[in-house]
RNA sequence: UGGGGAGUCGCCAAGUUGGUUAAGGCUCAGGGUUUUGAUCCCUGCAUGCGAAGGUUCGAAUCCUUCCUCCUCAGCCA
């Protein structure tokens, strides 16, 4: 009927046409699982892997998770989820020296957080490289069985000196040539501690001219006396992520291995590994395919571990949650959301080609997801008193404000109205500007939720500062009642009421970096950060905000979503961070 | 200057076995609704797909050459 193009499915991307592609092709169809992960024995006898797909956020726990991570999380879950599969969580964890149970935990609790789990009825899929550690060392020993490796004897140095250059081939190591006894005896006394660190190293045996570094003969076991958070002092040699990542998607028959342009160059290795272990038995087709995806780039932001990490310790944020931060300890201090964090993820796509992310466009999506989700409260943050001049001393009034504007199945609380007001002092102007329709002498506004009022001048201090703003109100224009509409007004400001309000601390959060690239060129990326990235104020909110939990988000109407700090927050005394403005086309 | 990638509107990003007017989102501009200058709604926004040639009835999609950017020489991941 319709001549249109029939629409494409969302979020369309080439990661997606691989699976879809490799699913129609029936690439997984035979494949089975054993219900954990093991090598090509274990799954022998198992039946078919009931999930299409397998995939695997992979984090070392190093360090902490950040928006770039984020990225990764939904795209490996979320396909997961999309095609009927099912994402492992596991912990890269293969060089000891630098990892911890601290991370470890931090990274569970952000990915849950975040809104996915590895556990259903009959598997729990979170898992750690090293678990896998002696079918490691099988895998070394069957590439030195079949003379796919050798063990080096040369020092570091030697080994830089011999690997060539962008335009000049390798050099063979002297070692290259040792017998498959010879190394395994040596390999056998590495792992049983008879050399001290660094004395040999474990390398494939590939090919020193390759114009690929990645393939001339890569280190892949390497002797390190250190104590590792999970298998202790179990063992004095560690794989090198080289080898040990693919083994670890083969393991868990991992279909679709998904990382960042970098390794990009490690494919073929990753594909010759692969080969190499169904070579000689000890894996089974289908093994895991690598694809490459860009790494998230935002503006105004800095995600590399190691400025994250040089915020942290030299005191430029207050630690690794600190709401400035992009880590998602930070973003959920902030009170960014999961929900905000998906509509990023789809928004932004997947590809190839390096980009930048306009912050902007991330803010925007935590607009979006607080706006449908956020209760409304009213919060003046730049407080100036307001007196009603016709109004009674020492009368107050109820009057109903909806809680969300959107959603009237969550009903209306009650705010008290009485002679004295705050309100904000940006919502005065003695000399209104052009197009200003706000309060000024003779100008007519809605008290939102009350009555119009008229103001009828302003008092000043010896500096000329306003002090006081004085007004009358319209008796019969109470919001709500017949008379509601008698008098249009263009203005609408909100209020508290001054006996009834209370006075709380603020955090009003900006942008930690005022550069749109922190760091560019050869400038230090510490001296583009924001001065002014938190304001700590002083505000008056109605009493309702007095009682409500950390955690919890609310729009302060007019000017943004907030959130109860979850950490600084006490019982009947919540801190609140503003999460991100609200849109202002009249500031523009 | 060896290898591996990428270049489609200000920012992202579909589309690439060649086939009519190059999706969509965000931004932006203009208009409407509105008791948040918010939200929401409507309209507009690439004769052009890094550049130049070529093949073809027809090219973002194929070929050639060139340009720009990213990435690789850890016993890190």
């Amino acid at each position: 009927m319709s001549k249109e193009k029939a629409p494409l499915p969302p979020g369309s991307n080439f990661i997606r046409g691989i699976i879809e592609r490799d699913l129609t092709a029936n690439k997984y169809a035979e494949k089975q699982w054993a219900g954990s992960p093991g090598n090509a024995k274990h799954h022998q006898t198992a039946p078919v892997d009931p999930a299409k797909i397998r995939t695997r956020f992979p984090p070392e726990p190093n360090g902490y998770l950040h928006i770039g991570h984020a990225k990764s999380i939904f795209l490996n879950f979320g396909l997961a989820q999309d095609y009927h599969g099912i994402c492992h969580l596991r912990f890269d964890d293969t060089n000891p020296e630098k990892e911890s149970q601290e991370y470890v935990n931090s990274i569970t609790e952000m990915v849950q957080w975040l809104g996915f789990n590895w556990e259903n009825a009959s598997e729990n899929n979170l898992y750690f490289a090293s678990n896998y550690f002696d079918e490691m060392y099988q895998a070394a020993e069957l590439l030195i069985q079949n003379d796919y490796a050798y063990v080096d004897s040369q020092t570091a140095d030697e080994m830089r000196e011999n690997r060539g250059t962008l335009t000049e081939p390798g050099k063979d190591s002297p070692f290259r040539t040792r017998t498959v006894e010879e190394n395994l005896t040596l390999f056998r006394e590495m792992r049983d501690g008879k050399h001290p660190d660094g004395r040999h190293i474990l390398r494939a045996k590939i090919n020193m001219a390759s114009p690929n570094f990645n393939l001339r003969d890569p280190a892949i076991y390497r002797i390190r006396r250190a104590h590792h958070h999970h298998t202790g002092d179990k063992w004095c040699i560690y794989p090198m992520y080289t080898f040990a990542h693919p083994i670890e998607d083969a393991l868990e028959r991992i279909t679709h291995s998904l990382c960042t342009l970098e390794f990009e160059d490690q494919r073929p290795f990753y594909d010759w590994l692969m080969k190499k272990l169904v070579e000689t038995g000890m894996l089974s087709q289908p093994v895991p395919k690598q694809t490459e995806f860009a790494r998230l780039n935002l503006t105004y932001v800095v995600l590399s571990k190691r400025k994250l990490i040089q915020l942290v310790e030299e005191k430029h944020v207050s630690g690794w949650d600190d709401p400035r931060l992009p880590t998602l300890a930070g973003a959920r201090r902030r009170g960014y959301t999961p929900a905000g964090f998906k509509l990023f993820t789809d928004r932004i796509g997947v590809s190839k080609a390096d980009s930048w992310i306009e912050y902007l466009i991330f803010e925007d999506c935590m607009r979006e997801v607080l706006n449908l989700d956020a209760e409304r409260r009213i919060a003046v943050l730049d407080p100036i008193k307001l007196v009603i001049d016709n109004y009674e001393d020492g009368h107050s009034e109820d009057c109903f404000a909806p809680n969300h504007p959107l959603k009237e199945e969550l009903g209306k609380r009650t705010v008290q109205l009485s002679k004295e007001l705050w309100i904000e002092r940006e919502d005065f102007m003695e000399e209104p500007a052009p197009k200003y329709f706000r309060l000024f002498p003779g100008n007519m506004v809605r008290l939102r939720y009350g009555y119009v009022v008229e103001c009828t001048g302003c008092e000043k201090d010896a500096d000329g500062n306003v002090t006081v703003v004085h007004c009358n109100y319209l008796p019969d224009t109470k919001s709500g009642t017949d008379g509601a509409n008698s008098v249009k007004v263009k203005g609408n400001i909100h209020w508290v009421s001054a006996a009834h309000a209370y006075e709380a601390e603020v955090r009003l959060y900006d942008r930690l970096f005022k550069e749109a690239h922190p760091g560019e060129g050869d400038r230090d990326f510490l001296q583009d950060i924001n001065p002014n990235s938190v304001q700590t104020i002083t505000v008056q909110l109605e009493s309702s905000l007095q009682s409500v939990n950390p955690g919890d988000c609310f729009q302060f109407e007019r000017h943004g979503y907030f959130v109860a700090d979850r950490i600084d927050s006490v019982k009947g005394k919540p801190v609140f961070n503003r999460t991100v403005t609200l849109r202002d086309a009249w500031q523009k």
